[in-house]
DNA sequence: GGTAAAAAATAATCCAGGTTAAGAGTAAAA
DNA sequence: TTTTACTCTTAACCTGGATTATTTTTTACC
């Protein structure tokens, strides 16, 4: 039940039976169902949220009513809307499930009492927050400098499990393309597509 | 000397005098002139680095040879090459000063050490770590939904003083647009510009 | 299975921002 | 104080990707 969760966590900080046992008295067990909401723009993040199956997404609307993905999250991920979690302030995303899911959640009042009481989860979080920092980093200088197409098998090469379950709409949200653009690029000659 | 970078710290977390002065023989004190280098493309990253005065800045170079900046480090920021630096490989990223700076390093063995030896700042990087994916979380939302001009709005009331001091050349190369259209932008009349 | 809704394909037209090139300021270095 | 090298501007032209609209295919759900 909370073994993908907890075998996440041993790949970086060790913890002691009652360590363990604390950690797991914080959380709660979730379902989602497809398009169900998680969070919604302009709510307070009270929650950070571990995903054992299926998918989330988070996600922001622009004035032009057009869906930008944040984050895609898969079973062992974590998924937030990181600003208004840790602002405790109204966020910019919505969080909801591509697919039926299952999540573990814990609240923010109960990650402030873990790092009191177990301040290795100090370690497990600032590592989490420094591997995300580099794949955003990663994603912003793609997106400055590549090419949709670039992108595009980018996301194929990091994600080619999800590339094969996921509507191309989501896709085109992630990379940074209308759906329409993006169905054109994939059904060009290939004699035409840009390297 | 270190002045400002302990009140940094003092904003986090609090230091006794022994572990502040265990932290401080950690330090090492540098100069760097104008565009001189501290890190480049390639080179596998040692230090994590401080700005106590001036102005850095960390870009890569796309295959066609443009720039694009991923942060200014102005004073009271750090800065590095965080994937090369967390994970002991090549980086992709160049670091130099725009203007003759002031820095304050400290090798990554020794964080090791530190963490070791003073845990309080697994906390104290895990909040930074945080607050600065936030920051790139929304750049890459911005670059996603906003036009080059609301970028540019964007980038004047994040970095009032930046942006006075600052070449066109380095905004435009933040913003993601080129120094050409940047320049024909700024100079359109107010009448034609978007909001 | 039937049907309503969502997703994908196709195509014509449009535009924000890129490219290329050349000249005019301006700062730095010698 | 004169080179030398950036930086900024301007302008004509170009293009990757957006927009809009219609049709076809797939998927979800009764």
């Amino acid at each position: 039940m909370f073994t993908l969760l907890l075998s996440n966590i041993a790949k970086h900080i060790h913890l002691s039976k009652e360590e363990e046992s604390f950690f797991i008295s914080l959380l709660q067990l979730k379902k989602l169902k497809r398009k169900q909401f998680l969070f919604k723009e302009g709510d307070i993040h009270k929650y950070c949220t571990f995903v054992t199956s299926g998918c989330l997404r988070s996600y922001s609307i622009d004035k032009n009513g057009f869906e930008h993905i944040m984050q895609f999250a898969p079973a062992n991920w974590w998924i937030a809307d990181m600003y208004s979690f840790v602002a405790q302030k109204p966020g910019n995303l919505n969080i909801d499930a591509i697919f039926d899911s299952e999540i573990i959640t814990i609240q923010r009042t109960d990650i402030e009492k873990l790092y009191q009481a177990v301040p290795k989860f100090e370690r497990y979080f600032r590592v989490l927050a420094e591997n995300s920092l580099i794949s955003h980093q990663n994603r912003l200088m793609d997106n400055l400098g590549l090419s949709a197409k670039e992108r595009y098998d980018n996301f194929c090469r990091s994600y080619p499990t999800l590339i094969q379950t996921l509507p191309q709409k989501q896709v085109a949200a992630y990379i940074g393309v209308t759906p329409e653009f993006l169905s054109k690029m994939l059904n060009m000659p290939i004699t035409k597509q840009a390297g």
